[in-house]
RNA sequence: AGACUCGUGGUGUAAUGGUUAGCACAUCAGGUUUUGAUCCUGAGAGAUAAGGUUCGAUCCCUUCCGGGUCUACCA
């Protein structure tokens, strides 16, 4: 899809300022940096897309940057499935960075921070660092190792970077201001003493560097020109500042904040994401009820839809919730345009046409996408006996009911015009068969069967039939914002996968993991891509108001 | 309580110091249709409040009100 919008978001306004001030369009380059401690979701897909956006509006590029500073919470296994996803995405970095790349950068910077008094090493407790901190509401008071010499500072965070020290008991700490409003610059905490293997750097390190001391840096170092972030963040941004300009280097990246996403009936925030698969609520980080990019695709996301999306929601600053429906209604508008239609029955009922004759098969032809025409034709059996939907038919109609139901003629599709005239039922009042008899002039495509019939029914016929196994999803939880509860759990739905066997025409024999297919009158459907038999994912029902 | 920040229909998001505030989704109604889908048409529905600046304010300023973030050796 490709958007031509007169309209910018408050992010390329800055930009395009920034531009007209005078800043080089060549020098911008942007950047995602994902933490590699899990699956990239769609709120990762709203910054990956304005971050490429932006950089395909420009001419620019973005860097794909692992902010591996914790190597206590990061695995190498999330770094290929990140990059797998960005490409499935449609996105290609330009390049591949890690901000243990800088390292070595970080820990000579903070030798000069020390030097120039601006640093010093804190041999307090964590608790007592914490609580000299205060709050918010009330100013903080100074560390006493605060005022110590630039010399032992010095010498204790060489100490520290050989090792000399224990996990805790000593950490770097840039000298702000104690008494600061803004609580991430009471005297910010630069480095931690991490005794663990890093996924990348091995056991290079035991000093790690802090999220605030990392990032800009490293934007910087990568020569980013604007880093872009979510609103969590704003608070940051004087730290960010102050690191960078004490860094004494003019080229500075701007950081811009804008407002995460959130939708309506899932879970995005990471930590719930862990608990509903590790404590096995769903399958896995790939099960299509998660809205993660994995589990989006598998239940049928292209990603030309969830770019068109992103696309949709917009950028600002304000705290949102986008409804589930918006995600839905961008991904039926692609599959209409390119989903396989086939019939499927799914709550099978047996209908025998009475005047039909009983060793006769007619195949008829059907359009595989009317919205396409390239998309060709099938041939679909019938014979005497055929499975409809049981919802498709009603004793007696009633006023909004124009299905089938006795003495009412109801289409076929792609085959004849046929008219109810009696069922069987078993003594529980389950109907088990009806009886039909169709109009004999009516085969489609002829000149009589352009009646107007009220109602089409998708339809299978019953010797020719393909068993077919459906996946049906329903929403998570029973509760309009997931996200917003921390006892989410308690409003879980159980119940929200459905195995649904049911019969399909023979065209589906030959399927292939990922095809997309609109089942007639009731859905979308893929292919799944992890099973080893055929299984149809429900990637979202048709829009409908009485079926 | 403090700092920062946000406030446009139900939900998102635009434009604008000046006739009827646009678009999308959702909702409702009608039309087309061999899918109650798609497609087409239409309708309802919006600036928290009070001051000020101005000939004129949704837009600029002040205050109020309401929401969010911040008290990790996470990111």
């Amino acid at each position: 899809m490709i958007y031509t919008n007169i309209s910018i978001n408050f992010i390329e306004e800055i930009i395009q300022e920034d531009i007209n001030k005078g800043f080089p369009k060549k020098k911008l380059r942007f950047r995602f940096p994902p933490e590699p401690n899990g699956y990239l979701h769609i709120g990762h897909a709203k910054s990956i897309c304005l971050n490429f956006g932006l950089a395909k509006k420009y001419k620019a590029f973005v860097n794909l940057r692992f902010d591996d500073t914790n190597p206590t919470k990061e695995e190498n296994i999330y770094v290929n499935a990140i990059k797998n996803d960005i490409q499935w995405l449609g996105f290609i970095w330009d390049k591949e960075c890690y901000a243990s790349d800088c390292f070595e950068k970080l820990y000579k910077w903070a030798f000069q921070f020390i030097k120039e008094g601006k640093a010093y090493i804190d041999e307090q407790p964590q608790d007592i660092i914490l609580k000299q901190r205060k709050t918010p509401f009330e100013p903080g008071i100074d560390s006493p190792y605060r005022t110590r010499p630039v010399r032992e500072s010095l010498v204790l965070f060489k100490k520290m970077k050989d090792g000399k020290f224990e996990e805790g008991e000593g950490v770097l700490r840039a000298k702000i201001n104690m008494k600061s409003a803004n609580m991430n610059l009471r005297d910010p905490i630069m480095f931690r003493i991490l005794k663990v293997i890093h996924q990348k750097t091995k056991n290079k390190w035991d000093v790690y560097p802090i999220y605030d001391w990392a990032h800009g840096q490293s934007d910087f170092i990568e020569k980013i020109s604007h880093s872009l972030c979510s609103l969590e963040f704003e608070n940051h941004r004087p730290l960010y500042e102050w690191y960078l300009k004490n860094i004494k280097k003019k080229e500075r990246s701007k950081q811009i904040e804008f407002a995460r996403l959130n939708i309506s009936d899932t879970i995005m925030s990471k930590r719930k994401l862990y608990i509903v698969i590790k404590d096995g609520f769903v399958e896995d980080w790939d099960d299509p009820r998660l809205s993660s990019l994995r589990g989006l695709r598998r239940k049928g996301y292209t990603p030309e839809s969830i770019r068109d999306f992103c696309h949709r929601i917009g950028i600002s600053k304000r705290d949102n919730v986008i409804n589930l429906k918006l995600l839905e209604s961008s991904i039926r508008e692609q599959l209409n345009k390119i989903a396989i239609r086939v019939m499927v029955v799914l709550n099978p009922l047996k209908l025998v046409i009475e005047n039909y004759p009983e060793d006769k098969i007619e195949w008829f032809p059907a359009e595989n996408n009317q919205e396409s025409q390239k998309s060709g034709k099938r041939k679909i059996p019938l014979s005497k006996k055929l499975y409809i939907e049981r919802e498709d038919f009603l004793e007696k109609a009633t006023k909004t009911f124009h299905r089938l139901s006795i003495g009412k003629e109801v289409r076929l599709k792609n085959a004849y015009i046929i008219k109810g005239t009696g069922f069987l039922k078993e003594s529980t009042g389950n109907i088990i068969e009806i009886s039909a008899v169709y109009d004999t002039k009516s085969q489609s495509g002829s000149e009589s069967s352009r009646r107007k019939i009220k109602c089409t029914l998708h339809w299978v016929d019953a010797i020719q039939t393909l068993d077919i196994e459906t996946r049906q999803y329903e929403l998570l939880f029973s509760l309009e914002v997931p996200d917003a509860k921390k006892y989410f759990l308690r409003f879980f739905n159980h119940h929200s996968l459905k195995i649904v066997h049911g019969y399909g025409e023979p065209f589906l024999r030959k399927v292939r993991p990922g095809e997309f297919f609109q089942f007639q009158r009731i859905g979308y459907f893929c292919v799944d891509q992890k099973s080893s038999s055929i299984i149809f994912n429900r990637t979202v029902i048709l829009r409908q108001s009485h079926l």
